[in-house]
DNA sequence: CCCGGATAGATGACATGACATACGTGTCGT
DNA sequence: ACGACACGTATGTCATGTCATCTATCCGGG
């Protein structure tokens, strides 16, 4: 009788925790959005500034990369509003003009700090709900699961420093 | 320095359960989504299909208040589709006619068994990812989280027996 | 030099989700 | 009995998310 096993009763576990993590998840985007409202921003908005900030200027794709919001595919919508609110700026490639060239605009970067208040503010929410419990397990435990997703690379991508703005030849477009 | 403060390093830790649980969710939804594709539903669709087979007809209001997928407002369009496919009954009460009674189809109840089937199989992929680690301190966890929210509440109202159909006079509907 | 394939991005279609609001119906005070 | 209010449900609107498909651009072989 291992606990390896997928028997009833892991079948039961496993469950629970798919909904907890659709109800965390929820929960915490409809709160974070309500922190955001006053800022005129969604979530996912907040997170594609949030990586531009932190990774420089990058195209679609490899924004995308770095997004756990958005899969594979292109955000272009969701680079739109932003662009469309002046908060990001879209430039094309002048090498290759198939590429983007992604960027904060001023008024991007400012609204990064209120961005971050805002974040900090539900993270403290959920600091008051985890109380003094332990997190490095649950930590260890979701981050198994998440690796063996995009999403969970998503998430290591944007922990290595390396970025490469185009695939073949990186760097050719800084600034 | 005590462990429940709320410093710098809390905040990355938080940060992290908060991208881990969002990136969990999406692929797991994908991955249910692709497993349920064959039989013509969503992710969201299959859980009212499950809460409505488990907690007998259900107003909308209380469907809702089951659901983790939907808040506290009225799933109607999602009813709508489920009802459109045949797989859901809509009948009015005929008491107050406001109320609806919301119950499985005989074709809905065919369907659960697949996705039964369907659910298990995106558990499966979860224990090999989970592997052999201790999932209990992570579920008490999580669970400590969402139990500080609605979506927390749906959950736990599933696991009480006590499922009214009305607020007011309790049964009166039971066909 | 031109064509076929590959790659980056854009777009269409559909189903959520969230919020606000409108509508139909019952209840209760007077 | 009537009218204000409460309640359940439906609908409008907007922003995701996901998949499929389309377009523009580059590259490499002939």
């Amino acid at each position: 009788m291992t606990y390896v096993s997928c028997n009833l009763l892991g079948m039961k576990v496993l469950e629970e925790l798919r909904y907890l993590v659709l109800a965390i998840q929820r929960e915490g985007n409809r709160l974070l959005a309500a922190e955001l409202r006053p800022l005129g921003i969604t979530p996912s908005q907040a997170e594609v500034l949030r990586v531009l900030r932190d990774h420089g200027p990058l195209t679609l794709n490899a924004l995308g990369g770095l997004l756990v919001c958005e899969t594979g595919n292109s955000p272009s919508r969701l680079v739109d509003r932003l662009v469309a609110q002046g908060l990001v700026q879209r430039s094309v490639d002048k090498v290759d003009r198939r590429y983007l060239a992604l960027s904060l605009t001023a008024q991007g970067r400012a609204l990064h700090r209120r961005i971050v208040t805002a974040e900090n503010r539900l993270h403290r929410t959920i600091d008051s709900l985890v109380a003094d419990r332990e997190l490095s397990e649950t930590i260890a435990t979701l981050r198994a699961v998440a690796d063996g997703f995009p999403a969970g690379a998503a998430l290591a991508r944007r922990r290595d420093p390396a970025q490469p703005i185009r695939p073949r030849e990186t760097a050719a477009q800084e600034r």
